[in-house]
Order: structure tokens, then C-alpha cells, then sequence
DNA sequence: ATGGTAGACCTTCTA
């Protein structure tokens, strides 16, 4: 089982290179982020024709998550418990179905850009409440998937230049700390695990030129629980997208799992 | 030195 996930900045804005990226790669699982649409303005034809079941959790012109399976979803959860008042769709959360069912959760995780302003403890109050949903995920001992836009780097060697990042959210020890948290629940780094190679990165600004410098990081992330770790094949980063007419600033993360 | 680009949308916000 192939299981993408991709910031896709704008599903609508992006259908044609999205597509194109989904008639190559052929992920069984997809997730999306940064839909930047409401569930109604979800051009869920263009993925139905091409096999897809779809759970959207949308958004107003921001944010807005994504789930895409070739086989059925089942219990589908919008949005990430902890706090009724947050009204930003940035978690979806699915059980694939088949003879080993699959948890998958599609993750926008806030940028918290500036850190001297509410958006950083949004942030830090975000991260809190996914490690603590993610703990009582762990507690069904089931293959789980956490996939996404973390907007956390989790090591130095994570950038091209990790100097350009110390004033940044992505990279505020409280932020490293919350994502390794994650890690010391139990849940594996699948590209890590997997590869591990540095300068693996997903996402290069569109500002001055950090394509072209490789000025890029490591922000997308898929986690796994022990269940899913036991079923991991491989990762892939589709770093070529980047340089595609139109692209995504994040490019597509692929895990295999035997499952 | 505080740029530069992209997307949604009412003119500025978010990234």
C-alpha cells in the first residue's frame, strides 16, 4: 500500500499538476493539505475518475485537509479533539479499509509564524493536543499512519541552511521538542527508518530563488506506530515535482507499507 | 539590506 502525503498549496489552483503527479505515482492513500477550499469547492470528480474515495475536511481560502483511498474510508474524524473553539481544518483522520485496515490521519500543522505572537502558542497548543490525541490513538495497537505538514524541522541537518532558521517557528527548540515527543511515544520517522540520507528535503520556498540554492527542509513528515513501522517497504520523496510548470512549494512523500 | 513569490480574496492575510 502506497500512502502519499502532499502539501499541495491550493487543490484548484494545482488540479492539473496534482492530477498529473497522481496518473505517475498511482498512491493507494493520499493525503492533502492546504486544499484552501470549502468541501463543496473539492474537485472530488477529478479524483473519482481516477478511483478515489474522498473525505475532505475544508476551509475558507486557508488551510483545508484531504483523505483519498482507493479502497474504502471508514470512520472518518474531522478535526483534531481538544478544543472546540478551533475552527481551522487542519486534521483528518480515516481508517482504510481492507484485510489489514490502516489508520491514516492527514495533518496541516500550523506554521506559528511570527514566535512573538499568538500564532506561535497556537502552535504549541496545536502540537499539544495531537500528542495527546496521538497517545490514545497508540492505545489501539493498530497500524497508524500520521501524515502530513508538520511544519516542524526536526534536526539541523533538516535544512540546507539551518542558520536561516533559528528565529523561525519551524525550528524553536519548544517546536523540535513537541515533534520529538511524538517520537518518544513510540511512533517512527518513516523516512528515517527508512533512508535517512540528509538533504532529503519537501519543501523549497518560492522566494528568492531557494529552489535553485536548494535552499530547502525537511517538514513533511510521516509517523508510525509500531504496528505500521513492522509493515514499512520503503520512502520516497518526489523532489523532481518541484521543478514541474506550476508547483506545489512541498513536494509528495510516499511510504510503503505490506499491508 | 528585510527583499523575494504564490494563492485566495476585497485589500490584506497566510505561508
Amino acid at each position: 500500500m502506497r500512502i502519499a502525503t502532499w502539501n499541495v498549496n491550493s487543490v484548484n489552483a494545482r488540479l492539473e499538476t496534482v492530477v498529473r503527479w497522481f496518473e505517475a505515482a498511482q498512491p493507494d492513500v493520499a493525503c492533502l493539505q492546504e486544499i484552501k477550499c470549502v468541501d463543496e469547492k473539492f474537485p472530488a470528480e477529478a479524483f473519482e475518475r481516477l478511483g478515489y474515495n474522498i473525505a475532505v475536511h475544508g476551509q475558507k481560502a486557508y488551510n483545508g485537509v484531504a483523505l483519498l483511498s482507493k479502497a474504502p474510508l471508514e470512520d472518518v474524524r474531522r478535526g483534531l479533539p481538544g478544543d472546540d473553539t478551533d475552527e481551522q481544518a487542519r486534521y483528518l483522520e480515516a481508517v482504510i479499509s481492507g484485510p489489514r485496515p490502516v489508520r491514516v490521519a492527514s495533518i496541516y500543522l500550523p506554521n506559528g509564524n511570527p514566535i512573538a505572537t499568538e500564532k506561535f502558542a497556537y502552535k504549541l497548543g496545536w502540537m499539544a493536543r495531537l500528542n495527546a490525541h496521538a497517545r490514545a490513538l497508540m492505545a489501539f495497537e493498530e497500524p497508524l499512519v500520521l501524515a502530513g505538514d508538520y511544519n516542524v524541522i526536526p534536526e539541523p541537518r533538516d535544512a540546507e541552511f539551518p542558520k536561516n532558521w533559528v528565529d523561525d517557528a519551524l525550528f524553536q527548540p519548544e517546536s523540535r521538542e513537541a515533534f520529538r515527543a511524538l517520537k518518544w511515544m513510540g511512533l517512527t520517522d518513516a523516512y528515517l527508518e527508512a533512508d535517512g540520507a540528509p538533504g532529503a528535503y519537501t519543501f523549497w520556498d518560492y522566494q528568492a530563488g531557494a529552489w535553485q540554492r536548494n535552499n530547502g527542509i525537511r517538514i513533511d513528515h510521516a509517523l508510525l506506530s509500531p504496528q505500521a513501522a513492522d509493515l514499512l517497504q520503503g520512502v520516497s520523496i518526489h523532489r523532481d515535482v518541484r521543478s514541474w510548470d506550476k508547483p506545489s512549494d512541498h513536494v509528495p512523500l510516499v511510504v510503503e507499507l505490506d499491508a
